[in-house]
DNA sequence: CCTAGTTTTTGGACTCAGTACAGTATCTAA
DNA sequence: TTAGATACTGTACTGAGTCCAAAAACTAGG
């Protein structure tokens, strides 16, 4: 759940680029035996480092299925940061659209090819249901900014949800559609633009001064 | 994971009230030591119960902490069932309705109560998420055969993804509100009104023929 | 060169959830 | 009584995640 840039100033002993390694032996080891099948031992081996580097890295062997996605994430609240300042409520569209179109469309996370394989494990599903959630959280406090309300009101979170599956239902379709698939941004705005305007009208209802 | 109903019609041994058992201990060690602080050994040893009938009656020590969002979530499966049949699109939204405004207010979810306690463990929350998403299948089921359309079409996902993300957001904001909070049903209704026109007229769109 | 301080890496022991399965107990039906 | 069915138990195992003390690799200062 880290994502350490890992700027080692000078002191101490260096990294070596054990993440990298990681994240590679990992890789390899899911398509050749697939995520379920592989062992952190496994892949702790073949990257030449000891099974206890690998929890300083991550919190969890499930991470490594959502790198991208975490990046993604990272972005997208140093993106909300910055509009929840200036931007209107509409913003919010705005930033997840360009996420979605900034998105390196060869790049499927590694957890998309793994259902492909296999059933969907239970750990895969929740794993990727967490990272829904932390998108929600996003959302939640980027409207809580905007909408001068507090984070669990029923509205912000109602919205922040919403739009949270409406973007994972954009995303699961989209790499379902496999090759040859249009942009990931369609299916984006395809999916925000069914919620997005009940979202605009209950917080310009809001706004002036209905009870809600 | 399971809910047997567990009607022993005669043949075979009869269970002994095995899973009540193992219920009822749980929720005062919950109490008493917490979640996370409980293993399934102290639960079974206090039942007076193996350790592997445990397993026999559930999939999980999570799913000690829903009971009741999973007896609710078969209860909705069962009402979609039916209402996909005759019932209009619009009839989801009474479905929902209907649950909220028959659960128990008194019984809040054990999980709920956790949380409270502590900062919500990671595996509470991903247990939670399980259901949430369960939901949401259980509406894309719905809405895939209300819209003749497939279920893992775009519109029918993000709607039902949507949904479920509404219904929670109600349920959670219920639950935090705590003693002396308004009826479950008036949250949902709030909630689920924000997202539903969008729904609603984005189906009818496809009705009529428009791509989408 | 030596030392003190800092950070990364390592090894090993531990807890606990979840799986597997063979064997036993308790019931019904014939 | 016996055969078949189902519920329960004991036991052994795998593997994720935690904890911690110690070693390794580096820098800076004397």
């Amino acid at each position: 759940m880290q994502t350490s840039a890992g700027q080692t100033a000078g002191v101490g002993r260096p990294k070596v680029s054990s993440r990298q390694l990681i994240e590679d032996a990992a890789a390899e080891l899911f398509i050749e035996n697939t995520y379920v099948g592989t062992t952190i031992d496994q892949i702790t081996t073949r990257a030449g480092v000891s099974r206890a580097t690998f929890f300083n890295y991550f919190g969890a062997k499930s991470d490594l299925l959502w790198f991208e996605v975490d990046r993604a994430n990272d972005s997208l609240r140093a993106a909300c940061a910055a509009a929840s300042a200036t931007g209107s409520l509409e913003s919010i569209r705005d930033v997840i659209l360009e996420l979605a179109a900034g998105f390196d469309e060869r790049r499927v996370p590694l957890a998309l090819t793994q259902t492909e394989v296999m059933g969907a494990a239970d750990e895969i599903v929740q794993s990727g249901l967490v990272r829904i959630a932390t998108q929600a959280s996003v959302f939640a406090d980027f409207l809580s900014a905007r909408g001068a309300r507090h984070r669990d009101d029923l509205l912000v979170r109602t919205a922040a949800n919403a739009l949270a599956g409406a973007v994972a239902a954009a995303w699961i379709t989209w790499a379902r559609d496999g090759i040859g698939r249009s942009p990931l941004e369609g299916y984006v705005a395809e999916s925000v633009d069914v919620i997005f305007p009940g979202i605009r009208a209950a917080f310009e209802s809001v706004a002036r001064g209905n009870t809600f």
